[in-house]
DNA sequence: AACCCGCGCAACCGCCTTTAG
DNA sequence: GCTAAAGGCGGTTGCGCGGGT
């Protein structure tokens, strides 16, 4: 049957947004809110598409956004959920705090999938399944993103990303851990991460939108990954939540909970993956049995993903 | 200085899912 | 239960910028 547009063509704005349009758009979802897109270009009095609106509100003028420099943590992160999770960019996005699937989806576009295929075809070319794989963990903790092979040719974008000459070595990482535990015990609200302050916007700063601030406060819940585990005496920095072994920490067998496929591939359950990528963290309970779900995903997803 | 090329990213497009009547 | 509208999502496009020649 096909759809209609969601709105008539003529007469709309198309491409950039002009500085004048972001603020009767941001005006306006202030004094309002969000949703009702299709009626809200009318309303507010600009001349575009209800998508579009919503697209520039969600992508770009939602304060609690974070922009640029993509941290490794984070970069490790999306490798790792883009294993588990493939392209779903917005389940990504949800575990990212201040990142939109868009930003996500053109970071893996430009950046990881070249990464990881580089590191995918290096695998396959010189290692044994099982033996290889188990020395590449010994000898990295930090599996993921090895030495950088795509170069950025724009000088200007390299401050954006860390990348490291080589893997750090265990005691290097051991380092760079108890540097970031030291700090966020004397910045509990701030994660330590690569990125050059400076290159934050002046806007989050002000309007104390940093790494570990943000909060989804329209639905009083956190989706932040990472301030859901930086609570109290449970403070954890994120290379250290991805580099540890959770089942052992936790003493937690997830195996219970992946779905039983007799002598195939363990499957991850649905269930499972719904409760993880919507749980809210709200009280410590929930902290414990969510964190069991996230590490068992990841972990999980190193071995039968990761073939 | 001018042109070309590649990259990054914002924005668009179209399909799918959810919601409301 | 059905249908259309609204919202959401992932894929793709195209523009602007900077580096290289």
């Amino acid at each position: 049957m096909g759809r209609s547009p969601c709105c008539a063509k003529e007469g709309l704005n198309r491409g950039a947004w002009t500085a004048h349009e972001d603020k009767i758009l941001s005006d306006y979802i202030k004094l309002h809110g969000e949703g009702k897109w299709r009626n809200l270009p009318k309303r507010a009095g600009l001349r575009r598409c209800g998508k579009s609106c919503r697209l520039r509100w969600l992508n770009y003028l939602r304060p609690d956004i974070k922009r640029g420099n993509i941290s490794s943590d984070e970069e490790d992160l999306i490798i790792r959920l883009h294993k588990l999770l493939g392209n779903r960019w917005s389940l990504i996005a949800g575990r990212l705090p201040g990142r939109t699937d868009n930003e996500i989806k053109n970071y893996w576009n430009t950046n990881l999938g070249k990464k990881v295929k580089d590191l995918q075809q290096q695998n396959t070319n010189n290692s044994t399944p099982k033996n290889a794989k188990i020395a590449h963990k010994q000898n990295n903790p930090k599996p993921m993103v090895p030495n950088s092979h795509v170069v950025r040719t724009k000088a200007t974008k390299c401050s954006k990303v860390l990348f490291m000459n080589s893997l750090p070595n265990s005691s290097t990482m051991q380092n760079l851990q108890n540097k970031v535990e030291t700090e966020t015990k004397t910045k509990p609200s701030m994660h330590v991460d690569s990125r050059d302050s400076d290159s934050m916007s002046n806007n989050q700063m002000e309007n104390g939108n940093e790494f570990l601030s943000f909060s989804d406060a329209k639905k009083g819940l956190s989706t932040d990954l990472l301030v859901d585990f930086n609570m109290g005496d449970h403070d954890i920095s994120l290379s250290e939540l991805l580099n540890s072994d959770f089942s052992t920490a936790c003493n937690f067998d997830y195996n219970e909970l992946l779905s039983p496929c007799s002598d195939q591939t363990p499957m991850f359950s649905d269930e499972i993956l719904k409760n993880w990528t919507e749980c809210s963290f709200v009280d410590e309970k929930n902290v414990t049995n969510n964190l069991h779900y996230f590490t068992s995903f990841l972990e999980s997803s190193e071995d039968v993903l990761g073939e």
